[in-house]
DNA sequence: GCCTTGAAGTTACCG
DNA sequence: ACCGGTAACTTCAAGGCG
């Protein structure tokens, strides 16, 4: 029979000594299935010197039986554009294969072994074209259903499937889950402190609230388990849960007696790449990966990014901070209100999903890592599975990763900006410029000719600046992977035109066309990572250099016609804007650039002081954007936030500086009555590298020590918030947690006035002559104060 | 020993 | 575990002064 269905998750098995691929999904008719695959065989390439092919395959040959290696052949290849022959080495146990690797690595005449390190599944559907998170259709026969598994029909396939669409995705079952752990100090040791609260809640409003028994957990993780299990759910969400609840749950499962077992197949989570969970059979998401995206949320936790996204106002929910959970718990007053919290948690965890999954079905069905791992891959490995894949169309041997030293190169340039406020300014944007680049100077480590290499040059395109050549033809590995996506993703806008916006379809092409982006606009910082197996430094800084070439061009040629050029930054051009001029330019860069730049915004008024990558300006709508300056960065308070930005909007719509400083004067008098509300007055940092690697006493770093004194775990990647105090003469010294601050009369308010609202109102203010002296207003300086004392 | 100064360390941003 | 360019803060140690 045929067979239509969307692949979810992806594993093997061995059946005797059978590896069976088993691809989960859902059908075409709502029926949850697995589809068998027992035709295919793990394999690895030998590169061996020239002419030695045969002589190195019959002794590969004589270690048949030992490693139980069932095929050699001689097969044609390329690698790095070149035509190569390589010893193809099909295998009969994928685990087989990385000792197998490491003998056959020793043998003479084999110069390396490739391709050994890609997972058998992975390798599967890289093979067959098959992409997780999208339809396909297969000839298939149904077997009986294993005991224990959680589908409803297995079918073996005759061969493997064909991908048919990445199209709408079948309704899936959504079920998002959130823990509550009791502890008194600092953070829960899942050794030592019991989860109290078990929330959850699917996407079709199904929710269970599992509450210990005082301080037992045996009983709720038993009751998790049956839930999950019985909601049978397709996607598993939660917020950090690969770093906290799962490593938690696991560990007081395993205190408890209890099994976990909340897969398809019957089995617990378990530890898998890129530092996930997976749960067979089901993708397990954790949200936070998506939510690390947002940069627009500097602290992202799960309340401040379902309030940003429209999930859940802070107003309408319950928020309990972590260390009094267990107060919530002991009172029986207070723990209805606990409950609340988890449920509100839960709820914001289920909302974020809405958002997050459509997207990360799109970038996993482009780059063919299944649902659960794309999100917890980094930038790099998205954008490495997808050459992989591209790799094996184009019949290119896909390189080992190696490890390099860092090799600095140039990257673009940035315009000193003119200072001041400039009115009616157009931004102009080169479109995709680094792959654009990379395309049409066809820049690719195949396709790049060191020096000492001979070629006629009209046969390469030769860099400025750097004069590092590529050969005009045949079209690059990046080219090619390129040249797919961009098209793919044109494709895709110009069908958005005709559709309506709340239509299905829409949202699912949109999401699509996003993924494209991403992984295009990758693909150059990618190129220039020593750890990509693509890497070539050559590539990279040929790349900036082409960009630097064409945005000092572009700029001339404003100047040249006349435009007065304001501000750019690598691939944009600020310019006063005069329609035909600028028209002129547009079509003149299409010309003598073969690059296409457009119109981004125009701004009303713009404004800048002398520094680079800082800058305000109001748009038509009244809208103003604010970029590189404090008050967009994480790493100042809110009061200094605040008052910036009111600073703008003053300066920008009402052009009064004097009213800004009396704005400004209001603001410290508030504060120095106690009239800010202490959260304002958090400062959050990163802590960036293990605590005790640090060589300076940073004041963020101060205040972790302190945390780690209360028995907080604090580890890398973390944010630390912090109050600046009074006693003490370095900051550092005077840095407190702010969960520990809850008096007014704690704060060093001089610091707040002297290091948070001056230095960021006077970064605007100071171009118009503002003087620190007038911010601080009429009450007495400390500086006349101690002059008098 | 105190104060100034600039380098170094650190973070987060822009595109 | 994508890139380089950039601003800005805090700490820290060297250098200057007396």
């Amino acid at each position: 029979m045929k067979l239509k269905f969307w692949i979810l998750d992806i594993n093997y098995g061995l059946v005797g000594s059978i590896p069976e691929i088993r691809l989960w999904g859902i059908a075409e008719d709502g029926s949850r299935a697995v589809v068998l695959d027992r035709s295919f065989r793990p394999y690895f390439y030998l590169l061996v010197e020239e002419g030695r092919e045969e002589d190195v395959k019959r002794t590969v040959e004589k270690y048949a039986s030992k490693f139980r290696i069932l095929k050699v052949e001689v097969v044609d290849k390329r690698y790095f554009g070149r035509p190569v022959k390589a010893l193809k080495v099909t295998c009969q146990i994928p685990k087989d294969v990385p000792r197998i690797r490491e003998e056959f690595a020793r043998l003479p005449g084999v110069k390396d072994v490739l391709e050994a390190d890609i997972r058998f599944y992975m390798r599967y559907m890289i093979d067959n074209d098959i992409y997780p998170s999208a339809w396909h259709e297969v000839e298939a026969e149904e077997v009986e259903k294993p005991a224990g598994w959680d589908v409803e029909k297995v079918y073996l396939a005759k061969r493997p499937p064909k991908f048919v669409t990445s199209d709408a995705p079948p309704p899936l079952l959504v079920y998002a889950f959130d823990i509550e752990c009791y502890n008194k100090l600092g953070e829960p040791i899942a050794e030592r402190d019991p989860v109290i609260i078990i929330a959850s809640v699917t996407n079709k409003g199904d929710k269970a609230i599992f509450a210990a028994e005082d301080k037992n957990d045996r009983t709720i993780i038993q009751r998790f388990v049956e839930d999950l299990r019985r909601k049978n759910p397709d996607i598993v969400v939660g917020y950090n849960s690969n770093r906290f609840d799962w490593p938690y749950l696991i560990t007081r499962a395993r205190k408890n007696k209890v099994r976990l077992d909340v897969s398809r197949s019957g089995g617990a989570p378990a530890q898998s790449v890129y530092g996930h969970y997976s749960i067979t059979g089901r993708a397990n998401i954790d949200l936070y990966d998506f939510a690390e995206d947002i940069y627009e949320v500097k602290v992202r936790t799960l309340e401040n990014v379902a309030e940003y996204l429209g999930v859940k106002s802070k107003n309408e929910r319950v928020i309990i901070e972590g260390a009094y959970i267990y107060k919530y718990w002991d009172d029986p007053k207070l723990r209805p209100k606990l409950i609340e919290y988890a449920e509100d948690d839960v709820e914001s965890t289920l909302g974020l999903a809405e958002k997050f999954i459509p997207f990360a079905i799109q970038l996993s069905s482009i780059v063919g890592l299944p649902l659960d791992q794309v999100g917890a891959a980094s930038v790099g490995y998205r954008v490495e599975w997808h050459l992989m894949r591209q790799a094996f169309k184009f019949n290119e041997l896909i390189p080992n990763r190696i490890e390099r030293p860092y090799e600095k190169y140039k990257g673009a340039i940035v315009l000193k900006p003119k200072p001041g406020v400039h009115k009616n300014i157009a931004v102009l944007d080169f479109s995709s410029m680094y792959p654009n680049i990379m395309i049409t100077k066809n820049i690719s480590p195949d396709t790049y000719v060191p020096p000492y290499e001979d070629v006629p040059l009209d046969e390469v395109y030769v860099t400025p600046e750097v004069g590092h050549k590529f050969r005009k033809a045949p079209a690059g590995f990046y080219r090619r992977v390129l040249e797919r996506l961009l098209e793919a993703r044109k494709r895709i806008r110009e069908k958005l035109r005709e559709l309506n916006p709340e239509s299905p379809e829409y949202v699912v092409l949109n999401e699509r066309q996003k993924a494209l982006k991403v992984i295009a606009n990758a693909t150059y910082g990618y190129c220039g990572w020593v750890g990509a197996r693509w890497y070539k430094r050559e590539v990279a800084e040929a790349t900036t250099a082409w960009g630097r070439k064409f945005i000092s061009e572009t700029i001339r040629q404003a100047r040249k016609i006349g435009l007065d050029v304001i501000y750019g930054d690598t691939d944009s051009v600020f310019v006063r804007y005069d329609k035909a001029k600028v028209e002129d330019l547009v079509k003149w860069v299409e010309r003598e650039l073969g690059l296409e730049i457009k119109i981004d915004k125009i701004y009303k008024k713009v404004f800048f002081t002398e520094a680079k990558k800082r800058y305000c300006g109001l748009l038509p709508d009244g809208r103003i954007d604010v970029v590189g300056l404090e008050a967009v960065r994480g790493d100042w308070s809110d009061l200094a936030k605040d008052v910036q930005e009111k600073v703008i909007e003053i300066i920008l719509k009402e052009e009064s500086p004097q009213k800004a400083i009396e704005y400004v004067n209001k603001v410290i008098e508030d504060l120095r009555k106690g009239n800010i509300p202490l959260h304002k007055l958090i400062i959050w940092k990163t802590i960036t590298k293990r605590i005790e690697d640090y060589e300076v006493e940073a004041p963020h770093v101060a205040a972790a020590k302190i945390l780690v004194q209360m028995g907080y775990q604090i580890s890398k990647g973390e944010k630390i918030g912090y109050i600046v105090c009074k006693d003490g003469e370095k900051i550092s010294e005077r840095a407190k947690p702010y969960i520990i601050v809850n008096d007014y009369d704690e704060v060093d308010v001089e610091y707040y006035i002297n290091n948070q609202i001056v230095p960021a109102a006077l970064r605007i203010l100071g171009y118009f002559g503002v003087k620190e002296t007038q911010l601080v207003g009429k009450t007495p300086q400390k500086s006349l104060l101690e002059f008098f004392g």
